[in-house]
DNA sequence: GTCTATAGGCAGATAGAC
DNA sequence: GTCTATCTGCCTATAGAC
């Protein structure tokens, strides 16, 4: 990888995956095809596959930039030292931002391709999953024990609850026109959860 | 049409929905061929374009039959003559039933890749939600009444939390591998609502 | 790193015989 | 209704020049 002369310059590499990124949310894995990426950023495929050689590639790098930078909100969201219930609220709003932006989550579109994934596809996608559920847990027992937050059950059962709610709210909202829709529905699983 | 002399022989053009139901629930509109179905079936291409011109009519048929079915399912709920919330567990088990055969809700999955479905597919999968948030309102509004069933908002609000946090629960619990998550989901959420 | 050119395969779809 | 044969186009991927 070679850093540029300016600073603020991407790189062919990180462009590739800006757009691809964008597709594969909008359109799914099986949904977008390297011509695609090759219009939009008017390089040739060839020059993609320098890149990325094949698709499993390029897929496996999507994930593993997105499970990171979402890995990062999350440490930024607990470095700012916020009440478990406002810590909760600022992961349904990572949710939001990206439903905003016209775009499902990436790994919960590809929850959906699942079956048809690359093997390391695959994993990544669980890790993702699994990573959330982990740092839900640990919000949601907090906020038991400080007396922010209330459910019945494991914070792990809840924990699940928020991941599907929020996924789905995303998923349902795109074809139904209706961002608001997802607004609505994070707000009644955040009031639910509140003490 | 016509009626074979055994009642119970189903009809090609029945046999291809049922195959391709079962592609599109694993792995998507975009994830399956015509080819696909051909080999499950045992006939050649060209035969299924005698039945289904185009993968658009084909794909249109499956979402108009399984809405239809759908629908007839919560009518079976409404005739049984139960309480609210028993009406609202009839209607997760519909998922539940769906997922034990390690299949995505149809319209769940088509809503993932709904920015590449052709505009009467993407029709037809807006009715359904529709239908199906229609359905669920009237029966929490009636809970409510009766007393059965509690939540803050609107029936409209809440329905919305109701099939977001199904069609998520669906969609995260097969990557993981984990079918039990969608029971747990639907546990607590059916819990959250009960008075 | 990016290009032109092309391979090899599979997609959706059609023509016409049976 | 189903078949064989074929078309056209797009897909992922590679070879080799610049």
């Amino acid at each position: 990888m070679t850093v540029g002369s300016a600073r603020d310059d991407a790189g062919t590499g990180t462009r590739i995956l800006d757009v691809a990124e964008g597709l594969v949310q909008v359109r799914g894995y099986n949904g977008f095809s390297y011509a695609d990426i090759s219009a939009k950023l008017g390089i040739t495929k060839a020059a993609l596959h320098y890149h990325y050689a094949a698709k499993a590639d390029l897929g496996l790098a999507l994930i593993t930039r997105y499970a990171g930078r979402f890995t990062e909100a999350l440490a930024r969201i607990d470095t700012s030292g916020a009440a478990a219930a406002a810590r909760l609220a600022g992961y349904a709003d990572l949710y939001g931002r990206v439903l905003r932006e016209g775009r499902m989550c990436l790994c919960g579109m590809l929850a959906a391709e699942y079956q048809t994934l690359p093997p390391l596809m695959r994993d990544a996608v669980t890790s993702f999953f699994e990573a959330s559920e982990r740092w839900l847990e640990k919000v949601l027992e907090e906020g038991r024990q400080d007396g922010t937050l209330r459910f019945a059950g494991t914070p792990g059962a809840a924990a699940q609850v928020v991941i599907a709610c929020l996924e789905g709210a995303m998923l349902v909202a795109r074809p139904q026109g209706d961002l608001y829709r997802f607004e609505s529905v994070a707000a009644s699983l955040l009031a639910g959860l509140t003490a």
